[in-house]
DNA sequence: GTGAAAGCGCTAACAC
DNA sequence: GTGTTAGCGCTTTCAC
């Protein structure tokens, strides 16, 4: 263990120095592993790091060097979406961006903030001096101030829905796409009546409920119906059993925004006695485990979440370069189970 | 949105005071809240910054007060667990811990760390000077080192598992009651010759074990069988259709270490035509969501995440206030539902 | 109640 | 290849 209580203590660059019997500049050159520097010396140098467990100071070296090795990543809270919800897809997100920030050196400094309470939560953050660049984890209903911000502030990627003409740059799944891949599994699958679950008031969520639409109206079905739920799952669960109550005999086919509805809905289901896919026919999105277990395995529209967390990671650090970048849209994938 | 490109660009305090004609240091004061200024020069600067949208830096200001406002929250991944496994019961309490820090004025730095490619992994965080305190999530198995560190740095507290006379400040479920619970209860229900699945390397899984195995050997019945698994879904699914086709005769009870297990137990012992409970009882651990979406649904012993980030920050912060604090046992809680 | 000045720990010219 | 020096932007004595 370091060597902590020496009477030597080492406590900067400086009192490194005194004992190397060097200068700080050198010991800086040294320990930045920057060329031009004598082999002994370096050696020395990080021979007395190690034993007294020394680390340059990172507040200071980024205050004198004007960055910081640090990125932002916030998630805005919606509206509903109180407290810890952000579900497990933007979990599962984070875990990935902390993966590939971790692997280019970076160190992840995470935020979620309530938007309501706290109107200016990006400049803030931004701001603070603490960050290099920031991450957005979902639009939630900010999409007008990010935009704001993209205006001014160059090294910030978002997570989210993609929208012709949009100024901030944008890392997502084609929503709409994926939207249009569901309703033809549901139509093909025997569905003439569909429903739509969740909350379309989110631009992620409208842009699938977009897409089945267009499914919808080409085929010339009739429209489809609207079944707005919160995201969480105590309350979406009371949510699902009070629509399918007022309209669980007008439909036979489902499109969730998301795995997690889609499994609560599958749960509401049994209980009413209602077969799936027998009686409706039921299409989630995401692809998260849950997808797998449920009985019977939910077909759902996959979101490759791996390749999104390298996607705003490697334009994040084009922007940091200096880059201008085009947003990366993504394509969804229909993965068939056994629901539809 | 804040005037970036007046021909005054507000960059630091000293720009800021030039504005509005006064000194860096009353600008320093007025805007850190502290009393001793005159009402008016303070409502000058903060409407001076307000227009610019500045914000001072809080790296040099971190660095002035040797104090960041950044608490670091670490997650060592363990020997099998590469990647992004770190499973959704960690996810969801780095969620909690973010709300608790937020509130607390905090801000999180999260780090993956991989001990074994990086045995440094915990110094490096703490001597970067980037942060005022650690909050370890889960001992891996790294409990040594981290006792090792403990001896000589007061603000870290640790999720995990609490053993007699440990140096560490930990917060956890007390991990051997609730496998007597689990234990218990799954003898209750009939069973006679129990099985526990998953990796008892992992010191909090062992205690579960332990518990589990104190209950066993009190009631005079076969000692339980050992069904050791990754955690990853992929893996541990294809280890449990193993385990299952080695020893699914021979065991009327599984005692699974995670509710993700325990799922992916339930849809194995399906597909081989395995009654649940009726010819094997199962109880999970940590009641996660997934616990109420399983057919039939999972009995499980209840993790209380909200009140482990509660205590962790609690604790944090009394440390960081110079208190000595001792570990928090929280109890695991039976939650019965319908696999045993 | 406010200004002046020193310095947190580090890096990057610039000398030599 | 190494030392010297001048800050990065802020806070905080100490004067007044």
């Amino acid at each position: 263990m370091p060597d902590r209580d020496t009477k030597g203590a080492v406590r900067n660059i400086t009192d490194l120095a005194r004992l190397a019997g060097v200068s700080p500049g050198t010991v800086s050159r040294a320990l930045a592993g920057k060329s031009l520097v004598n082999a002994k010396t370096r050696e020395k140098i990080e021979a007395i790091a190690r034993e007294h467990g020394f680390r340059p100071n990172q507040m200071a070296s980024g205050l004198r060097r004007q960055k910081t090795g640090v990125i932002g990543v916030v998630i805005p809270l919606g509206h509903d979406t109180r407290q810890q919800i952000s579900d497990s897809f933007f979990m599962t997100l984070l875990g990935f961006l902390a993966d590939e920030l971790t692997r280019e050196g970076y160190d992840l400094m995470l935020r979620r903030v309530v938007p309501e309470t706290d109107p200016d939560w990006l400049d803030r953050f931004i701001g603070s001096g603490m960050i290099d660049g920031v991450i957005v984890i979902g639009q939630s209903d900010q999409f007008d101030r990010i935009e704001d911000i993209a205006d001014g502030y160059g090294p910030m990627v978002v997570w989210g829905n993609h929208t012709e003409g949009q100024l901030h740059c944008v890392v997502g799944t084609d929503n709409r796409l994926g939207g249009r891949q569901a309703a033809e599994r549901l139509i093909a699958a025997g569905a003439k009546q569909l429903a739509f679950l969740g909350d379309t008031t989110a631009i992620e969520f409208a842009a699938r409920f977009a897409g089945a639409n267009d499914v919808v109206r080409r085929m010339g079905l009739p429209s489809m119906i609207e079944l707005p739920t919160h995201l969480s799952p105590e309350r979406a669960g009371e949510e699902i059993a009070d629509h399918l109550v007022a309209h669980g005999d007008d439909i036979d086919g489902i499109f969730a925004a998301t795995d997690t509805l889609a499994a609560l809905a599958l749960t509401a289901l049994r209980e009413r006695g209602v077969a799936v896919p027998g009686d409706i026919r039921l299409v989630g999105f995401d692809d998260l485990p849950i997808a797998r277990q449920t009985v019977p395995p939910l077909t759902t529209v996959r979101q490759d979440i791996a390749a999104g967390a390298r996607g705003l990671v490697d334009l994040l650090l084009r922007r940091l370069a200096g880059d201008k970048t085009e947003s990366l849209v993504l394509p969804p994938e229909l993965v068939i189970r056994e629901t539809a």
